[in-house]
DNA sequence: GGCTTATCTTTCATTTTTGAAAGTCCAAAT
DNA sequence: ATTTGGACTTTCAAAAATGAAAGATAAGCC
């Protein structure tokens, strides 16, 4: 940054930690072993803190750091900061797995949902190194990843944006389906509700054939369910339900790719590496979309 | 440092001290007018607090943030630090100023301590913006300026570590003083505290000619001014003192430069760069050296 | 007295962090 | 409906921090 002329007057409260571990250790050595911090940048933060305090607060010898008054004196004060910091690692360790926000359309979340026992398990010996929980946000709309709105998106088209990582996971088909072949009409979602490509297909291309409408996407499967007209569907989605059988070809315009997208700079974050990973894995097996 | 995978178990404690100033300034703005820490960098340290947890702690709007139930439970837990971290900086304020650690011969500090008021002052309005006060060390041995043994050196030659940084501010001339030109014979510190070069170069020149030692730079002018003997001392030291002329010439063999020696990095550090400046001044001043 | 060991400091290449400037997005105002 | 303003995120060049390796120093041991 800009060479400003600036006084410390505030040292890092990690310096303070540190110096501590320097005080129980009796010197850099001793710190080292404690807090895993390499003595050569021990070395530097605990001269940073003495001349941010004006105060000197080791002698140094070739036996390790010895503290002076000045030392002794802020150590006790210092005992304070450790019982506050050890009381935030205890409400830490309250909740060890970190939450990992995915969002994708309904299916793809009830296809996830249904499956994640293959790749995560609570299990002790199974669960992975780095702890973490699923959040799975069903929504078809554009999450914001770069406000934090989701960790992960699951996405048919690759992304744009530079600060976005994204990997092709699939290819994903749609095709009619209904209880039986002699079903005609079909069932979607009301206009203002159908944002998606396949609902927008169905009412430019077969306006006069939708009979009926309802606001939820399962609903929309029941009812196809229970006889009344025929759902386009992702042909992974329609053949995981036994009620339904596929009554139409692919419908060639709706076939696109699938992405699993997340913030470049989060993809390095462990929970969310094991978690791109965990759906990388469900989203591209084989299962999904045949015997 | 080496790329080797590393799952951050601790946040910085400044980072909930900065997430206290989010909480309480209701989003980055708010906090940067508090902290004056800009946005971008608030931005990326609560994204790493929350990142380094596995917790949302804020939703992000375009009103601020506003704090999630998890960041509700955070900052309450983090009350305790701040307490903490206020009663350091309280302590802290109960010595304000800086401690420099100055050493030099024993004539040169007592030149610094007998002027110093001239380049400072206690008077609120004539204290310089950085607070220091000078901790004066009266010695001849090299000290270790590495191992922070003293802040700044007042040394007879040029600095060769390269990690000291040193800047020339005198020419030290040295010659016979004593009580009148009649007074033979000198009078010195023994042999084993005879570490300088004047010290030597008497035992070396004239030892048959050493009627007398004692132990302290002080007494051995003291001595002089009874009129016991000839000291040989630095030619502004000996100007101080009406009661000794100058009964030599200049002893050409024992001129020196003079250079104020501090560490490399450290003088940058505002109270040390206030204290070489004034220092420097102090020690170039023509009056040191004549009327 | 010489050698070994322990501990701290410095070098240097690399990584991380920073902050000004610019970009993005959304709510409020017109 | 459009424009403006506010707040957060990203870019990019610069600054700061880091840690392995090497250097320096002193105490302990033989």
């Amino acid at each position: 940054m800009k060479d400003k002329p600036k006084l410390k007057t505030a040292p890092k409260l990690d310096d303070y930690m540190l110096f501590l571990a320097v005080v129980d250790g009796g010197g850099l050595v001793g710190a080292e072993q404690t807090t895993g911090t390499p003595s050569p940048t021990l070395s530097r933060r605990m001269t940073a803190l003495e001349r941010t305090l004006g105060k000197r607060l080791f002698e140094r010898g070739a036996r390790g750091y010895t503290l002076t008054s000045d030392g002794r004196a802020l150590a006790a004060e210092v005992e304070h900061l450790r019982a506050a910091a050890q009381h935030l690692a205890a409400f830490n360790t309250t909740q060890t797995r970190s939450l990992v926000r995915i969002t994708a359309g309904h299916w793809t979340t009830q296809y996830i949902a249904r499956h994640f026992g293959e790749v995560w398990s609570q299990d002790a010996s199974l669960v992975p190194s780095v702890p973490w929980v699923p959040e799975l946000v069903s929504s078809d709309a554009m999450v914001d990843i770069a406000r934090r709105e989701a960790d992960i998106g699951i996405r048919n088209r690759r992304p744009d944006q530079t600060w976005l990582a994204g990997r092709r996971t699939a290819r994903i088909a749609y095709a009619e389906f209904a209880r039986s072949p002699d079903v005609l009409g079909y069932i979607t979602l009301p206009e203002s509700l159908a944002t998606t490509p396949s609902k927008r297909w169905l009412r430019q291309n077969k306006p006069d054939e939708i009979i009926s409408t309802v606001s939820d996407p399962r609903a929309e499967a029941d009812l196809a369910i229970g006889g009344i007209a025929r759902v386009i569907l992702p042909i992974f989605a329609g053949r995981a339900m036994p009620e339904l059988v596929q009554v139409s070809p692919e419908i060639d315009a709706l076939t696109h790719e699938e992405w699993l997208v997340s913030h470049h700079d989060a993809r390095h974050d462990p929970p969310i590496r094991a978690a791109l990973d965990a759906i990388g894995t469900l989203l591209s097996a084989s299962t999904r979309f045949g015997p």
